[in-house]
Order: C-alpha cells, then structure tokens, then sequence
DNA sequence: AATCACGATACTTATGATGTTACATGATTC
DNA sequence: GAATCATGTAACATCATAAGTATCGTGATT
C-alpha cells in the first residue's frame, strides 16, 4: 500500500482500482478493500464514474508510515505473544510478564520509529534515488 | 512452552506429554511436536516407558528466552514485513528499504532483550514472587 | 508378557487471508 | 436519458497454515 500511495503521489489524475490491482498482481476488489481504511483515515479519496479513481487526499507531511499502517489493517505488529494468558497459573503470569516487557520496548521503539517517517521524506527520498541514477546515465 | 519449561524446573521427576497437554489446554501430540524442538536444542530430554517423561537437560542459567523462541520454531517475530518484494520497481525499492530498516532496529532490541533473559532468572523471579505472597500470609 | 510413554505419520478440522463473481449506485459522456 | 465507467458491498470459493486427532511402531519399566 505505501508502494501505492507513493506511485499516486508521482502520478497526476486518479488511478482505477484495476490499474492498481495490475500494478501489485492482485485484484481490484482486494485493492478497494484495503484502500477503504485509508480513504476511511481520510488520506486518499476516491471518485465513482467516468475518470474516477483513487487519489491522495491529504498533506504528505503530515501521513507517516505508522498511520499508513494503522489505517490499513494492523494494530497487530508482533507475529508472537501471550494468546491464553490464564490469570490462574503464577508461573505463566511471571513468564507473561517477562515476555511482555520486551515486546512493549520493542513496539514502542518501531512505532517511534516508523512515525517519524512521513510519505512525503520517503517520496523525497525516491527523488534523490533517481536523480543519482539519471547523473550515472549523463 | 515457557510456562512448561518453568513447571518442570519445580516438579521433580519428569512429566508426560499428557499431563503438560492437560496443563496447556491441548493435545498431548501437539505437546510432543513442539517439544521437539526443545529436545533437538538440548533444553530438554524425553524418556520413554514406564515412569517416562519429559525432563530438563540443561543449565537454566544458559538458556534465554530468545533460545526457547528459536527452538521451539519461530524466526518469524513480526506480522508485517515486506513479502514480494519486486526488485523491478524503484518506488518498492525505496519504501521497503524504509520499512526494513526501522524493522531490523526494532528486532535487534527485542533481541537483546530476549537474549538478556534466562530461565534461571525467570525462576528466581517467580520463587521471589511466592515469597512476597507467603509473608504476606503470614 | 503387559503396560507405559514417546516418535512418527497421515488425516482431519478450523481459521484467516486472498481471490472471485455478481450486483447496486453514483458520475461522466454522448 | 441511455450507455459507460468506476467504486461499494456482499456472498462465495480457494489456499495456506496451524491445531487437533487417530493410529501404529518402538523402547523401557514392571
């Protein structure tokens, strides 16, 4: 999806949900389906009919690639985790407890990370990139 | 596993796939195919027949929870992560890039974290915690 | 010899993500 | 205003993975 939106960013006039769905080799309506959470976040909108599409709706500065992330799907970072947590057993509790304390260091710090990271840095960052690719071509 | 590995630790004598399934919630089969895992590292050790079971095999001063992670099966630590990855596109270059890097950050502390901790630690942890509660008893 | 417990394989669910089809609705074009 | 284009939504099919289950073999104890 940032692949996405960082193409909508470089491109002028909607793009269709098949165009999309080309692009990632998947299916317009999975595109639709993942796309609502971040029209729903207000980041991009989209247009029924004639020329319709999907476009960015809001400042890149201001959209990082944590929002990016919630808005599309997952508050569920880790793939490992206390799934049972059964209150009853101290030893589980103790272990929970360990486990957890990591986790929460870990999350913070990629959230952290991944916040400060705005859509627009990283189209800036792709501009650099291809600049120094076309000085290679020169 | 780590509730059953600190279990173990407290009960002498081993215990069978089937009273650790009774334990967890599960199925004495599943117990025995993660376990596994724990056998192959040299975590712990099986026995069969009569009076058989499943026993610890190592110092728990030498094992981390990072060790267990691994032995039981996941290198997998987070949900997301790029999957594709086409090499062809320059935007997809550059987002994963972005994305990569605040990962491996992220899994390098909570490696470090994980790795910092020891069974033993744990258990001592857990002994400290029966304590507080047997003064507060008495 | 009988029993117990693990080892291993094959098979069956259960779950979630993804893909697919179909139809309704709104917007543009002619 | 009819045709066309594109999204919105629902329902269903497919696929992959994890978990549960059944069964048999093997070694160890009694």
């Amino acid at each position: 999806m940032l692949h996405v939106l960082l193409h909508m960013a470089r491109h002028d006039g909607p793009m269709t949900s098949e165009a999309i769905a080309r692009m990632l080799g998947t299916n317009p309506v999975v595109v639709r389906r993942t796309m609502a959470g971040l029209r729903d976040a207000g980041y991009v909108r989209s247009e029924k009919g004639h020329g319709g599409g999907w476009a960015i709706a809001a400042d890149l500065e201001a959209v990082s690639l944590l929002d990016v992330h919630r808005a599309v799907g997952g508050p569920r970072i880790f793939a490992i985790g206390s799934e049972h947590s059964n209150p009853d057993c101290a030893v589980e509790k103790t272990v929970n407890a360990a486990v957890e304390d990591a986790l929460r260091d870990a999350e913070a710090l990629l959230v952290a990370r991944l916040g400060a990271v705005s859509l627009a840095e990283l189209a800036r960052v792709f501009e650099g990139h291809c600049a120094q690719a076309d000085e290679r071509r020169a």
